[in-house]
DNA sequence: CTAGCATGATCAAACGATTGTTCACGAGTA
DNA sequence: TACTCGTGAACAATCGTTTGATCATGCTAG
């Protein structure tokens, strides 16, 4: 709690002597000796700088928002724990924005932004985000850079090659012998959603193998949704051998809505899924994955926040380091017969 | 960007008086006719008070500090989640520091408590914190709240119901026959790993059960200190019929090394666990559990931190509701014979 | 007619740090 | 001796809000 003017009292000299001090800019001219009583005095009060007068001045909060569909994922944990660690290194805390059961006209997006409480912002945009939160994210005028999603306005972006990593998983099954694959996608208005279902379309065409409409659905990434998805192939009077599901989470409904149904994974029918959890082992069957760089988009997010807060540039990044990676657990086989 | 003073500018007024009106403090002497030019001409500028100067002069920031171990497990998604949550109705904002792979001698940790980055913070202490910590984050002034530890210094507490709920598991398997009954529990300098450890005792000294000494582990509450555990326990000459497993997250581990090791769950051992987040339903087989309030946790933790900001009142409390639960699925079983 | 007072608004001093400008002093030069 | 210049340090304004103190005005009451 000691300030600038405890510790140039203490020192016996000016306040603005302290701050150059400490600050240690290049080319302050302080004598040696003076200097060595500042350092002392700060040391013996055990200064620190105060952070609210600092970002006043220099309008600079040294902290960014990450604005996330929930928390309660694993897919979030690992992008979490990216962003958290490129925070560090680069001296910036991580306030966390939850856009999950907002009640109706919160505001909280918009005084996050709004409020200088952040120099920039993280935004993964869920299945369920306005065009309206989108709009007010863009025109604050905050460096933004979007997660896995090509931001519309101005701001960055990093990305995964979704593409690529749904053709992976899909050949997979191609490979095993599958030919009636189903595709358990997102919503239709999210992009990375479109790119996901791209490479499963791209993927089915190489092999020419039809892709019929009703064995493509779009409920959403959650788990519910990825149960829904497969209450509507069952129902189908010849079910698919085989469903990628484009998103971890909702594999794992899948796979309840499986167990539940009395479909036996691998057996009755084979689940892939796009991203590779902690939560993937642990399933039952252990779910075969393509397992994308998270952490690495979490890192790459932060740095990009941080050059765009820094120099102004905004770009667009697509993380291919490591490249998608086809993690054959249990949950796949070539097709009963 | 809009500040104050514009808003005065274009209202024809002095600053103090859009100061006034705007926050509407009660008792304030402004006519209704520049009332109404002050609120016209914020809406028109989109005026939000900059978060730093007030932070600055009122000495609050509204943000909070969520000191955990990690970021990447259920139970943290759940506390989070409450935390969020009420932090929300609050007014305030999250500010997540993680002490997982924290680089040695980073002091993260004193910067987020001593810059006035937040009003107050919450901790949630992992295994592996040193004491030097601990008496950084109580030494600090800050209003503290610990999570599921009695604060040695001062400061409050929230906690739950760790004794009664490892009763309960206990319970459960004695009920269902078994007599060989093992214990996975934290590091044994965790206060709340004590309690887990008694309940567990309790349950089987009120049953007459001799609890072999060997049958007691403490790896900690990771996967792989579950598995550690496992491990242990295999290698003796009578393994247990039953393993109570105080923290989930291990019994995922433990799981999955007896899956490793060909033993069956729950045919040849049954396994009970606490805590009961969603990844106890994905796994295989679906984890009986203890349920306890971790979402509660989290709200009461950050209500009794906005409490101690406010009135400097600190107390421990309990969160006894709801009471912990046993949801039983299909790790447990009666002993094979 | 003026002291007293309520009303409505402005002034100005903080909060703590940063930073361009100024100042005092002594050494070096003409 | 007078002037310049370099050095080491202090001065003072500023960031945007808050808030106690002050002030101008018109009205009531004595």
């Amino acid at each position: 709690m000691a300030t600038l003017s405890d510790v140039a009292t203490r020192a016996g000299v000016s306040v603005s002597a302290v701050s150059r001090v400490l600050s240690e800019k290049p080319g302050v001219r302080v004598s040696v000796a003076t200097r060595q009583r500042i350092h002392d005095a700060a040391k013996e009060l055990n200064y620190r700088p105060n952070f609210t007068a600092r970002a006043l001045k220099s309008s600079r909060t040294h902290a960014v928002g990450l604005v996330v569909p929930g928390v309660t994922n694993a897919i979030f944990a690992e992008l979490m724990r990216g962003v958290e660690e490129e925070a560090r290194t680069k001296d910036y805390m991580v306030l966390i924005a939850s856009t999950e059961r907002l009640p109706e006209g919160e505001e909280s997006i918009p005084r996050l932004m709004g409020e200088g409480r952040v120099d920039g912002v993280l935004v993964q945009f869920g299945d369920h985000l306005s065009g309206d939160d989108l709009r007010t994210v863009t025109d604050s005028g905050l460096p933004v850079i979007s997660i896995n999603t090509i931001n519309p306005g101005s701001g960055g972006s990093v990305r995964l090659e979704d593409e690529a990593g749904m053709r992976l998983a899909t050949e997979h099954l191609i490979e095993l012998g599958h030919t009636r694959i189903g595709y358990a996608g997102g919503v239709p208005t999210s992009e990375s959603g479109q790119r996901r279902l791209a490479g499963f379309l791209e993927a089915m065409a190489a092999a020419k193998l039809t892709v019929e409409p009703e064995l493509v659905t779009d409920f959403g990434y959650y788990p519910k949704q990825g149960a829904q998805a497969l209450d509507a192939m069952a129902e189908l009077s010849t079910p698919p051998t085989a469903v990628v599901v484009a998103n971890i989470n909702a594999a794992h409904g899948v796979l309840s809505e499986a167990r539940r149904l009395g479909i036996r994974v691998p057996e009755d029918m084979s689940i892939v899924a796009m991203h590779d959890t902690w939560t993937a082992e642990i399933a039952w069957p252990p779910l075969t994955c393509v397992r994308l760089p998270l952490y690495e988009l979490g890192r790459a997010a932060m740095a990009s926040l941080w050059d765009n807060i820094n120099s102004g540039t905004a770009e667009d990044r697509v993380i291919a380091d490591p490249a998608p990676e086809l993690i054959v657990r249990e949950s796949t086989a070539p097709p009963a017969r």
